[in-house]
DNA sequence: ATATTATAGTTAACATGTTAAGTTAATTGC
DNA sequence: GCAATTAACTTAACATGTTAACTATAATAT
C-alpha cells in the first residue's frame, strides 16, 4: 500500500496502468461498489435492478426487446428472466401471435421491491453526481460513447 | 435498429442510458471485442493477456502483487495461475522463506506466446488512440481515473 | 513455548459475459 | 403446400467478478 517506489517501477506501473479495459472495469467497479449496497441488501444485481427498472418503465416487454434496452445479451438475460421469475418479481405471458415470443410483466412483489430501492437509487446517483461534478460526468458520459461509437466504425 | 422512434420514446431511452455502470461496461466491451482478436485467436482473455504482460516486465511475481498489478481480486488470479500453469505458459516455485508463498515465472513458451502476440496488440492500441484522438483518449483516462478516487473518499 | 492472529493462497457458490449449439415456432421461396 | 431459412429463446460450456469459507504457514503476544 505504502511501499515506496522506485522511479524505474513508478514509470512501469504507469504504462502498466494505461490499459483501456482495466481503466473501465475498475471505474466500473469502484461505481458499483460503492453506490449499490442497497441493490445487495435485496439480493440484486445491477443487471437485475436494471431489468426491474426498464419494465416499470414499460411493462410487457419481450426478452430480446429488455436485453438490448439492458443491453445485455440474450443469454444473460434469459438467466435473469428465470431467476426474477422464480422470486416472484416477474412473471411472463408467451404472446398469442407469436408463441415464440414472452411477453415480460412486473408482479405486484416486483413493484413493491422497486418502489423500496429506488429512492435510495436516485439518492446515490444524485451523490455520485455531486461528488464527481455534474459537468464532469456528461463529459465522462460523452467521450464513453464517443469512444464506442468511434471504434464501432471500424 | 433503424426502427422510427417517438420522442417520448427517445427520451425515456436516454435517461435509461445514463447509467454509470452500464456505459461503463459497454465502452469496455466495444474496446475488447473490437481490438483483441488476436488474443482469441491464442485463446487468451485479456486478464490471461495481462497476466502475462506483467510477468513479462517483471518475472517471479508472487500471485498476490501479480493480483495487485493486474487489477484482478486474487480468486480471479488463482484460477488464471491454475490454466496458464496447465498450459505451460507459465511456472511456479515456492518461495523458500515463507512457504505460504509462491513466484510465478514466465515459460519459454509464454514468452514465445507473447511475442507472437505483441506487435498485433501495440498496432491495435495505437489504432486506437488514432481512430479516437490522442487527448480524447488521455482525457478519458483522466476523468476515469478521477471517478475512482472521488469515488473511494467515501 | 503456546495460543492467537494475520497472511497467502485455494476452493466454493452464484451471477454474469461470451460464443456456440439446440429448440420451437414463424416466414420465405419455389 | 412443403422445404429451407430465419427468429426468439434456451442451454451449455468456460472464464471472470465477488464474497465467504477454508487451509496452511508465519508472525505476535502474553
Amino acid at each position: 500500500m505504502s511501499q515506496s517506489k522506485t522511479k524505474h517501477e513508478q514509470l512501469r506501473l504507469r504504462s502498466f496502468d494505461r490499459s483501456l479495459p482495466m481503466s473501465l472495469l475498475r471505474a466500473r467497479e469502484a461505481v458499483m461498489k460503492k453506490f449499490i449496497p442497497s441493490l445487495q441488501e435485496h439480493g440484486l444485481s445491477t443487471q437485475q435492478w436494471r431489468s426491474i427498472r426498464a419494465l416499470v418503465q414499460e411493462d410487457g416487454l419481450e426478452i430480446s426487446t429488455l436485453a438490448n434496452r439492458c443491453h445485455l445479451l440474450l443469454p444473460s438475460m434469459s438467466r435473469i428472466i428465470q431467476n426474477l421469475e422464480a422470486r416472484d418479481l416477474i412473471k411472463r405471458a408467451s404472446v398469442k401471435a407469436d408463441q415464440r415470443r414472452n411477453a415480460i410483466f412486473l408482479t405486484d412483489g416486483g413493484r413493491e421491491l422497486f418502489k423500496a430501492i429506488e429512492p435510495k437509487s436516485a439518492e446515490r446517483y444524485e451523490f455520485i453526481t455531486q461528488q464527481f461534478g455534474e459537468d464532469k460526468l456528461d463529459q465522462l458520459y460523452k467521450l464513453l460513447q464517443d469512444l464506442v461509437i468511434s471504434l464501432e466504425e471500424d
